[in-house]
DNA sequence: CTCCAGGTTCCGG
DNA sequence: CCGGAACATGGA
């Protein structure tokens, strides 16, 4: 941690939250700080006293990573005034939603499912410290995602190896039509969300949950609503208590129009005020 | 030992 | 459209 560090702006920002709420998963802490690639490249985060510090020429790309241009009060503000809504966008407080590098998103929620987070964090970091570029910072050593071209070439059992369980299948699957081109997600980056969602869905492990979850981050479709367990338990318990037999597709349409064009934000604040605070079950 | 986890897919009413 | 079951692995 002797190599430099610099300043940047970072009004609204809490980034301790933003790295640890359940969103991306292969930040380690370091020093007083936090260690982890952006794409290929090395950055180390610190905040202190409401400063944010940042390893020296990482400015632009940790800026931009972070969405530290997104309008926090103006998100805040759009969101519906109700109890649960009220309650967790207190206390996310500065929990920026991430821009993350697209593959290694969609590849990091296929291999989310029915995983506790810690578990995710772990397939992560076996999946770069085997099949990863190796980078490093001020000595330390570090890995960025495999590419799909990378993940491709790999059988089934050398992935399962990773304890992917059943979704080593599902993230070959989905390598190997990412590194074939049939699908390609810079053009699904240009697609409206419904398009753009059908799109992700043909990918295989990649079902409605997960591509709302790559589509919230990593297109910065801020109005994406994934609904995994916690969100569904949430939607149940506060906003439709006491109704019988509510369905699904129920649910799916209710958060859709009621959280607003900044519904991505509502759930993750939602997910993370929920297993923070839900029977001492936190610490993710 | 049992239960469940940021689900998806397939199969039978 | 619906509910159920299979699918792997690890931690509580």
């Amino acid at each position: 941690m002797s190599a430099g560090l610099a300043e940047i702006g970072a009004e609204d920002f809490d980034l301790e939250a933003t790295l640890s709420c359940g969103q991306v998963f292969h930040w380690v802490r370091e020093g007083a700080g936090w260690l982890g690639a952006v794409g290929d490249a090395p950055v180390y985060l610190e905040q202190s006293g409401g400063r944010l510090f940042v390893s020296a020429g990482a400015e632009e790309t940790a800026a931009r990573y972070l969405a530290l241009d997104h309008p926090l009060a103006e998100i805040r503000a759009s969101f519906p005034a109700d109890p649960a809504m009220t309650a967790a966008a207190e206390f996310c407080r500065g929990l920026r939603i991430v821009r993350q590098p697209a593959w290694e998103c969609v590849a990091t929620f296929i291999t989310s499912a029915m995983k506790q987070v810690p578990h995710i964090a772990q397939i992560s970091h076996t999946l770069r410290r085997r099949f990863g570029a190796r980078l490093e910072w001020a000595g330390r050593e570090l890995f960025a995602y495999p590419t799909a071209t990378a993940l491709a070439r790999l059988s089934e059992a050398e992935l399962r190896e990773c304890a992917l369980g059943f979704r080593a299948k599902n993230l070959r699957g989905a390598a190997r039509m990412i590194a074939e081109g049939a699908v390609d997600l810079a053009q699904v980056a240009t697609l409206d969300d419904a398009a753009a969602r059908a799109e992700l869905c043909r990918l295989p492990g990649v079902g409605e949950k997960v591509a709302n979850c790559a589509l919230l981050f990593g297109f910065e479709r801020v109005r994406a609503f994934p609904i995994d367990v916690w969100i569904e338990r949430v939607l149940r318990e506060r906003y439709f208590k006491r109704k019988r037999k509510v369905t699904s597709p129920r649910l799916r349409a209710f958060a859709a129009e009621y959280f607003g064009p900044y519904g991505g934000y509502a759930q993750q604040y939602l997910f993370h005020h929920a297993r923070m605070t839900w029977r001492g079950r936190g610490k993710g």
